[in-house]
DNA sequence: TTGAAAGCGTTACCAC
DNA sequence: GTGGTAACGCTTTCAA
């Protein structure tokens, strides 16, 4: 591998000339400069990303914490940041997470010179993890979370949960299911009990009474949607909707509707959360997350934390918004 | 930050000992072993990765260069890279291709000291980069593309393209369109050609002549279906089915078909490529590639590469299948 | 404007 | 077994 010595060498100046040329730091006759650019392309040369970081004290790299790299609302927002990034001068490094242990091995090794910058998604971290990483200097930024002094992308989810609750109401359903995250969930992700208390609140001030006996708890996956709201509907008082806390348990709950010789929505309505693509194509009615945008705003605030710039500590808030498809009607008539 | 100089003070040993037992290089006391563990400790001593890169000449990092990271058959073969690396002590860093410019400029800054080893998807490279990368020690692995000398995964998609040709011949049909990429795209994508030329030699062994008119190239997007469908089937000899390069356009074919008031399959079968998630939930016959074993594979053969074990440089063919669906179906007895 | 040299934190080699 | 000490390739003072 070809070093600055050797450009250095050919150029017939010191290694600290070629330096300052190849960081732009001024102070170098147009001649000489031209001498330097000369030999770094007559010798192919490319700094070495690692020395220059060990010099500089950073790597240029931005990590990127995802759980669930599988999902679709995962990726979603990773294709934010990845548009985010774009152009800038920063690696993505991806740490996908699929267990808690997962997580804890992550926040172990990182450093700040592991990633200049850090973007959690969606994983509640430790707050004593998050000090002693922001105290090394590291920039972070929480996108669906937050913690008191990190600049946050959020959206509020005890409103998506009215969301789903009050348009089903509207349309008359009274046995309404809600599937949702457990609240003791190994991650401990709490979005799911926000939009459950949104579902309560709903049902509150529209003076209904939640049927306890149809809100159920489990992971956000597709066969999780279908066993749970399978069960449901094979009750002696099966629901007339169903709120699921993500899109893939919403899809899994109109096919168990459409097993169980129900159809949606004219038996059994369906709301679901996200909006990934897949929604429009199987019409379900869902509260649509800007998952893209957060993870692109997010990947934004980061950068500007990154640059001279002030770090935004501020919690910036993200519209949901219901957006509405086929799989919700007033409840049918035959019952 | 605490230095490895720190650490050996605490314990009253060389730096030298504290690499040591930092990299188990064996020859440590168990006694000193133990007096540095718990200066580790004790230090919340974390190596510098930079650091130890720059010594050691490597950074534990693979690369992984993407075309289309918007697209879903790149994150389905990333799904499988992802789950190949976990457990790795590598870093994931992705490269997000978006265009040709976007690949050069990455194929300029890459150096062995930015990735010790460089997985590329899809993307047609030049030789002669990946032969500067090779040479500086990279190991390198293709997949979905293949160059002498490198270790690469493949399909077969001159088959694929006759397997979808093949499938509607037998069915009856004679008026087949045929949706792909552009031969000259810009990136020099080939597989698209591949699958034509497959399209072909079905159309040659049945004795039957390939509709010449019905034959489109355009981007592997919903619109570009939608809109190439949608000028065939408004033809005066519309086709009576439609192969596409891929799920997303024959996604967009079908929807052309109804909104021309055509029904799927009943006037017009579609068949797709790829059989990402949401081919099944439209019920699209498509031609299954193994996205994500590929990409699994892929990162295998690249750990391998990157152990002591001699780089395999053999071409691993995944195969392709036919998934039969709904969208298929013969020719319409109403025309 | 420029060169020389001192780090940056590790690893690895060489004596002891 | 262990400590000392060159590298590794770059950036950044400090003089000149």
């Amino acid at each position: 591998m070809v070093t600055i010595r050797e450009v250095a060498a050919h150029a017939g100046v010191g290694a600290g000339t070629v330096s300052r040329v190849l960081n732009d730091s001024g102070h170098v006759s147009p001649a000489t400069r031209a001498r330097v650019l000369d030999a770094i392309e007559a010798l192919h040369y490319r700094p070495n990303p690692l020395a220059r970081g060990l010099s500089r004290g950073r790597g240029q790299t931005i990590g990127v914490i995802v759980p669930f790299f599988t999902q679709a609302s995962a990726i979603e927002r990773l294709r934010g940041v990845v548009a985010a990034l774009d152009g800038s001068p920063y690696d993505l490094v991806l740490f996908d997470v699929e267990s808690p242990t997962h997580r804890a091995e992550h926040m172990a090794t990182l450093t700040r010179q592991r990633a200049d910058g850090l973007l959690v998604m969606t994983l509640p971290v430790r707050a004593d993890d998050l000090h002693r990483l922001a105290d090394t200097g590291m920039a972070i930024v929480l996108v669906d979370s937050s913690h008191d002094g990190f600049p946050a992308v959020v959206t509020d989810d005890v409103a998506g949960g009215r969301m789903a609750a009050e348009h089903l109401l509207a349309l008359g359903h009274r046995d309404i299911g809600f599937i949702g995250d457990a609240p003791d969930n190994p991650f401990g992700f709490t979005s799911s009990a926000q939009r459950e208390l949104g579902f309560r609140q709903a049902h509150d001030d529209a003076e209904r009474v939640v049927r306890e006996d149809l809100v159920h708890h489990g992971a956000h996956q597709r066969d999780v949607g279908y066993a749970l709201a399978g069960r449901m509907l094979a009750g002696d008082e099966p629901p007339t909707a169903i709120v699921c806390c993500s899109d893939m348990q919403a899809v899994g709950a109109m096919e168990a509707a459409r097993d169980t010789g129900l159809s949606v929505p004219d038996d059994v309505s369906v709301v679901g959360f996200d909006d990934i693509e897949l929604a429009a194509h199987v019409g379900l009615t869902t509260v649509r997350q800007p998952l893209y945008r957060s993870g692109e705003l997010g990947a934004r605030l980061l950068l500007e934390a990154l640059g001279a710039h002030p770090p935004e500590p501020g919690v910036h808030e993200l519209d949901l918004e219901l957006v509405t498809r086929t799989s919700t009607a007033p409840p049918g008539v035959r019952r």
